[in-house]
DNA sequence: GGCACAGCATTTTAGACAGCATGTC
DNA sequence: CTAAAATGCTGTGCC
């Protein structure tokens, strides 16, 4: 079917011709047969790269046309920001909203397109964000992690929130290829199109003794190296001009496999070189260096431990051709779309807490082989996963290649994600009564696949139960309400186990703590926890002593809740070493992260430390203004002491350090001291900067400038 | 005494969403 | 309370 038929502006027209694109693919076509075009809701469960989202972006187009207005959510914010560059800077106004990531916030709702993550979307809807009753599509990508057990009843409820809202709204949902997208279709009312077809030509195969076996042929592989396997197959692909893509289960097994074929590879190129070059410059930790190495070499490693800039320059680094083979953990996985000419699925098994070693989904699988061919660059791609015995062979064309995709199921009568949802229904005014809030459950997924809705509606009353308890809701006959901090909880957006515990925390305590503090929010469950090892413990147990008066939750007698509180503890630690000014590097060696980890647990606990000082503000007055002041040192990574010279812009806990060793203590002393003293300690570039701000502030506050930004925080709308 | 190494015991193990108000080295 | 792979530890044999 060609483009022309479809009733696009020319304008737009003019923009996908530009693209190359004037024939629908036949997935395509059959999406505008079953009416998209329509306003018909459409499922498209179809394989990775088969065109999903220009379909999206034409049904968007049709809508702005038509003064329509579309929310594009996504399970990441990279995917966000991909997306948001993708729509954008084509006559349309397309917005990005995000937790890390917020433009035009304040503006946001007039954008014709809005990009967001499904937790972002919830807790807009949790604030009664206006605009949100004007979108006229929902586009929901990745529909499928509706499975997902943690993330998944967010999705569920944001979807049925969304059609609660805003009935006559068209929902266009894009998922993998699912074994029962009937079931999923007929929650959303929507017609389904399902197909296997894909524009580039995947092979699928599986390695084993030097010979990649194909569905119906197989092709030798040159054993260069006699121990590893994977190495040859990774050889193999650069040998004909390709790029390899290595899926492995751990980061030391990325690293590992990264050395390895960097010193096989061995290709320096002065681009090679520059990129190494910037990798160098922003290397904090022995990990980082060992990076730089393999990416002289024209290989790299990828998982969670890189920091944000280094993972942005192994991606375009391979983009651009230069890195000719990553090895990565599940990162690059779900993540952006990276492809490359073969992917090796070198670990098909993953540890998992309590299951030991397991075998990575079907649908995982599919994931990562769909990132094999470059669309208009390869001829095809391939995707191997590599046999330890002969027999595994066959075993691995039966579990992966040849398995049907899995079905789906909803997650929502899991009654640990039911306590903040429930409360967000009630404190967002959704529902008023028990009989409203049993009739919003009948319309979720769970209810839709199970008949017998007994569980659900069971979970949901032990969460109400808890909600009333802890005085979020109050419940007055029939109806439901909820109270001031209930509200607050809800539009925190933090989960209301973690609220109970820290408001009944904080109440208990006679003085304040700032490890006491960092170690109550790192035992909550909204806290991600690092792995506490049996090597820790001597640490640990001196660290308890030591630290007793200013630890706030004592070691548990039960021995089963032994690990967690370790775990807990050993975040706390690590964030209150990164509040001391401990350096990145011996933070990452004491406790065994990568620096991407530090940016991760800091994010993380600055969140939670935020809700925790409104929480004060309600519960603990007094714990108020230390717990704002101690929110900035751990944003920066400093002490109180450096609190007046980081409201300096270009100054962190590096420059802050710097300046007060060298006596200089505030910004008026940085005056004070002239501009030449500064020099000295900063460098010329960072003290003029400092100075011209300095400068600045000084005459605008006395121009009285300061109009009132209008925010989407402060139109918020109370019941 | 010191070293190499086999064989056994122990240790370790992926990822990433949310608030708020603006800028790290 | 799972299992594979890496790492650590002990003891032996040898110079």
């Amino acid at each position: 079917m060609l483009i022309h038929e479809l009733g696009i502006p020319a304008d737009l027209m003019q923009h996908y011709e530009q693209s190359g694109i004037s024939e629908l693919y036949p997935p395509q076509a059959e999406c505008v047969k079953k009416g998209v075009f329509e306003g018909k809701n459409l499922l498209i469960a179809i394989p990775t790269a088969s065109g999903k989202t220009l379909v999206a972006e034409m049904v968007m187009h049709h809508h702005i046309v038509r003064e329509g207005k579309c929310l594009y959510i996504v399970p990441l914010r990279a995917l966000a920001a991909e997306k948001f560059e993708e729509f954008k800077g084509k006559g349309v106004r397309v917005g990005i909203s995000t937790g890390d990531f917020d433009r035009r916030d304040d503006a946001l709702g007039r954008n014709d397109i809005i990009v967001a993550t499904s937790e972002k979307v919830d807790s807009l809807l949790r604030n009664s964000t206006r605009w949100l009753e004007e979108i006229t599509v929902l586009i929901v990508d990745e529909v499928h992690l509706i499975d997902s057990v943690d993330r998944g009843p967010t999705l569920e409820m944001v979807i049925a929130k969304m059609r609660f809202k805003n009935p006559p709204m068209q929902v266009v949902a894009l998922s993998a290829t699912i074994g029962n997208p009937q079931s999923l279709a007929g929650w959303l009312d929507a017609e389904l199109v399902t197909s296997a077809w894909r524009p580039v030509d995947l092979r699928p195969g599986v390695f084993f003794n030097n010979k990649i076996f194909f569905h119906d042929s197989s092709r030798p592989i040159k054993p260069v190296s006699k121990n590893y396997d994977d190495l040859n197959l990774c050889l193999d692909t650069l040998a004909e001009g390709g790029q390899c893509l290595v899926f492995v289960s751990s980061r030391r097994n990325a690293e590992a496999f990264a050395k390895r074929a960097a010193s096989a590879i061995n290709g320096e190129t002065p681009e090679l070189n520059e990129l190494a070059g910037r990798l160098n410059a922003i290397a904090e930790t022995e990990m980082d260096t060992v990076l730089a190495g393999c990416v002289a070499k024209g290989a790299a490693f990828h998982h969670a431990g890189l920091r944000r800039e280094a993972r942005g320059l192994v991606e375009g680094g391979f983009r651009r051709g230069l890195i000719k083979c990553i090895s990565s953990t599940p990162t690059l996985a779900a993540g952006l779309n990276l492809p490359a000419r073969r992917v090796i699925i070198r670990d098909y098994q993953r540890f998992s807490a309590g299951e030991g070693m397991q075998p990575i989904p079907v649908g995982e699988y599919h994931q990562m082989a769909g990132r094999a061919g470059r669309p208009h660059l390869d001829p095809y791609g391939e995707a191997v996963l590599i046999a330890k015995d002969a027999g595994q062979v066959e075993e691995l064309f039966a579990w992966y290649i040849d398995a049907p995709a899995e079905d789906v199921h909803s997650r929502s009568a899991d009654p640990a994600a039911l306590y903040t949802h429930i409360l967000s229904l009630i404190a967002s005014g959704f529902v008023k009564t028990r009989g409203e809030l049993s009739a919003f459950m009948d319309r979720t997924f769970y209810v839709h696949e199970n008949r017998r809705s007994r569980l659900i509606h069971r979970a949901v009353d032990a969460a109400l139960a808890f909600l009333v308890s802890s005085d979020m809701v109050l419940e007055v006959g029939e109806h439901l309400g909820a109270t001031e901090f209930g509200m607050i909880v809800s539009r925190l957006y933090i989960d209301p186990r973690s609220a109970e515990m820290i408001v009944r925390e904080l109440r208990l305590r006679q003085e304040y703590s700032d490890l006491g503090l960092v170690q109550l929010i790192c035992c909550t469950p909204d806290m991600p926890t690092l792995y506490a090892r049996n090597s820790d413990l001597v640490t640990f147990s001196r660290i308890l002593e030591k630290n007793a008066d200013d630890l706030w939750i004592a070691p548990p007698g039960d021995p089963d809740e032994e690990e967690s509180f370790y775990r807990s503890l050993k975040t706390a630690l690590l964030l209150s070493d990164w509040a001391n000014e401990l350096s990145d590097e011996k933070i990452c060696e004491r406790y065994s992260v990568g620096p991407g980890d530090i940016y991760g647990m800091v994010e993380s606990v600055n969140w939670l430390l935020h809700a925790t000082a409104e929480l004060a503000r309600m519960f603990k007055p007094p714990f108020h203004a230390p717990i704002r002041e101690y929110v900035v040192c751990m944003k920066s990574g400093i002490r109180r002491e450096l609190l007046p010279l980081v409201k300096m812009r270009g100054i962190g806990r590096v420059r802050a350090r710097r300046l007060f060793n060298n006596g200089i203590t505030t910004p008026d002393m940085v005056r004070e001291a002239g501009i030449e003293q500064v020099t000295k300690i900063l460098g010329r570039g960072i003290a003029e900067q400092i100075f011209e701000q300095l400068i600045g502030k000084r005459s605008r506050s006395g121009t009285g400038d300061g109009d009132p930004v209008v925010t989407q925080s402060s139109l918020l709308q109370f019941r």
